[in-house]
Order: C-alpha cells, then sequence, then structure tokens
DNA sequence: TTGAATTTTCAATATTAATTGAAAGTTGAA
DNA sequence: TTCAACTTTCAATTAATATTGAAAATTCAA
C-alpha cells in the first residue's frame, strides 16, 4: 500500500466509524485528515481535501475545537487561520470520552436520580425502584472511572489495563 | 411521582438516550417498558402501550432477541408469543457492550491492522505508522478489557473498579 | 388439508440529521 | 474609515434512518 493511499483509506474509513461514535461522518473525517497530516491546514485545504462546503468545513472544524482534538494556527503576515489536530492518542481518547461521558451518561445518571423519588408504598413500586437502582449503581461506578481516566495520567489507566488483562 | 408516572418517564427518557448510544429510539423503548413490566407482553400489548405500528414493534422485539436483551415465552394453549426482558442490570451491560463492541471497536482493530501493511519506505511514513500504531495499541487495549467484561462475573469489575476509584 | 390467528417482510412514507451555498458578519492592513 | 479577505450563520436542500401498513408467509387447531 502506498502512503497517500494509506491516508485516504484511513480518512474515510474513521468517518464511517464515525457515524457508529456519535460522530457524524465529516466531523471524523477532518479529525482523521488533520490526524495525518504534518502540517496545519487551512479550511480551503481541508474542504478541498475532503470535497466538502465551506459551511460544513466550518462547523466541523468548530466543533473539533470545542472538543479539544483540533486547535488553531496563526501564521505571521497570514489572514487566514490554520488547523492542526492533536496527535497524542492518549489525549484523543481522553477528549473523546468526555464528550461521550457528559452526552451518554450524565443523562442517565440524572434521569435514575429523579425517578427514585418515587414513592415507595408497595411491593411493584420495590420492584421498580430496584431495577433503576441497580443501574444507577453501575452508572455511578462507571462514571467514576471514566472521570479518573480522563484525569489521570496515561500510565494510570494503561497499567490498570495490564493488570486486568 | 406515581409508579406509572415513573415508568413512563423511564421509557420516554431511555428511548432519547438510546439515540446516544447507537441504539434506536423503539428498540430502546420497547426495551425498557420489558424491563419495568412485572409480566411478559405481546407484540400487541407492546404496540398498543409505546403507540406504534406492528412492523416497527416486530423489527424491534427481534433485534432485542438478537442482542440477548429480550426473550420469547410461550403460553400453554396460547397462540401468540409473550416477550420479557433481561432484569440483571450486569447482563444488560454486558450484552450492550458486546454489541456495541463488535460494531465500534472490531471495525477500528481491522483497519489499523490494514493500514500497518503500508511500505515503510522514509521518514513520512513512519509518522503515518507511529500514528496508526498509537491507536491500534490503544484500541486492542481496551478490546482484551472488554472482553474480560462480558466473559467475567461481576464481581470481577466491580471490585477492578472499586480498586480503580 | 383448510383457514383464522399470528408473524414477518418490505416498498412507500415520514422523520431526523447533515450539508450546501449564498448572504451577513468580522477582521485588520492600508 | 474603507474594503477585500476571510469566517460564520442559517434557511433550503439533500441524504440517511426509522416507521408504517398492507400483503405475503407461517403456524397450528380443527
Amino acid at each position: 500500500m502506498e502512503l497517500n493511499e494509506a491516508k485516504e483509506t484511513f480518512i474515510q474509513a474513521w468517518g464511517n466509524l464515525g457515524s457508529s461514535w456519535g460522530i457524524n461522518r465529516t466531523m471524523a473525517q477532518v479529525h482523521a485528515l488533520l490526524l495525518v497530516s504534518k502540517d496545519s491546514l487551512s479550511s480551503d485545504e481541508i474542504m478541498e481535501a475532503l470535497d466538502i462546503s465551506r459551511g460544513n468545513a466550518n462547523m466541523n472544524i468548530r466543533a473539533l475545537i470545542e472538543w479539544g482534538l483540533v486547535f488553531k494556527e496563526n501564521k505571521v503576515g497570514e489572514r487566514r487561520e490554520y488547523f492542526y489536530g492533536e496527535k497524542d492518542v492518549w489525549r484523543i481518547m481522553q477528549k473523546i470520552i468526555e464528550q461521550r461521558k457528559k452526552k451518554e451518561l450524565n443523562p442517565i445518571v440524572y434521569l435514575l436520580d429523579d425517578l427514585s423519588q418515587v414513592e415507595n408504598k408497595n411491593d411493584e413500586v420495590s420492584e421498580f425502584l430496584s431495577v433503576i437502582q441497580d443501574i444507577q449503581y453501575f452508572a455511578l461506578k462507571t462514571d467514576k472511572v471514566l472521570d479518573k481516566l480522563v484525569n489521570k495520567d496515561p500510565n494510570w489507566i494503561v497499567n490498570l489495563l495490564l493488570k486486568a488483562v
């Protein structure tokens, strides 16, 4: 396989995988592009490389900056903005986990907390509460572990994983 | 809050959350409904409770059975099928992890394996390979941990999590 | 077998999400 | 200030996904 072909494959595949990861195709593609680009790229270069519109490029670059996966660079004497990607895969994982946790896990925690307030007056309610509380238990545990994960250094989790496997 | 109100809230919220979890709204709702239903329900009862069409109900019940989150029950002297949900929250987590791993993680592992085959003839390629291999490293680690997770008993992970936090 | 009850399929439709592109907004050098 | 370069916004369009509902297939008691 040739390098540019491999990069192209990576970008396309990362885009597809993004879909199942709750990240839209273009956002994942921009991320992949910047991940394998040696130099920072302008909006126009990104539009060109991925064959997408200006608006689409802009929105997804902003989203990636929001996520902390992409950064701006201002070149001296240049008006336009350039962008480069976070290259540290560990940090990339952290950021993605952080965002997915916010979007997918936190709402569950709040929901279950609310639902626990149901008046516990009979067996049927107890049974419902038991389900809710079981879910809550796992959700809170997962939440805590992921918090640690995004706050600690790479070795913490690597050691944990090694111990586990 | 009253029980039926709480159940209704749970079903609706679980449906919405399903979306961000890569599970479609109806599938998540059917799952939630069966999770908080004392008795098993027929297709018609599910259609009625969630106000969805026969086709929709059928497809999502099948998908849930496929995932191992819902089971059939045949009542004696009754033609129609009844369905009940997996109530063990630990097993539910296992099944969901199993499916998401299959859909989200495995493709990455295969992709990276492929991309590693790029001919390593110069520095630019080395740099690309380094990114790919970093991702591969984390992907494989995560893959292994999740494998353990779905094969071991609840205490294994709970202990691990406790140790970690 | 037959046929009513039930389940499954799938083309058509509806819903939701992503993308475009042009207009409006912003920026900073001259 | 002014104005061209550049960025952002957002209504309209397109694409992707989910849902419907009726027809076809299956099942099983009689």
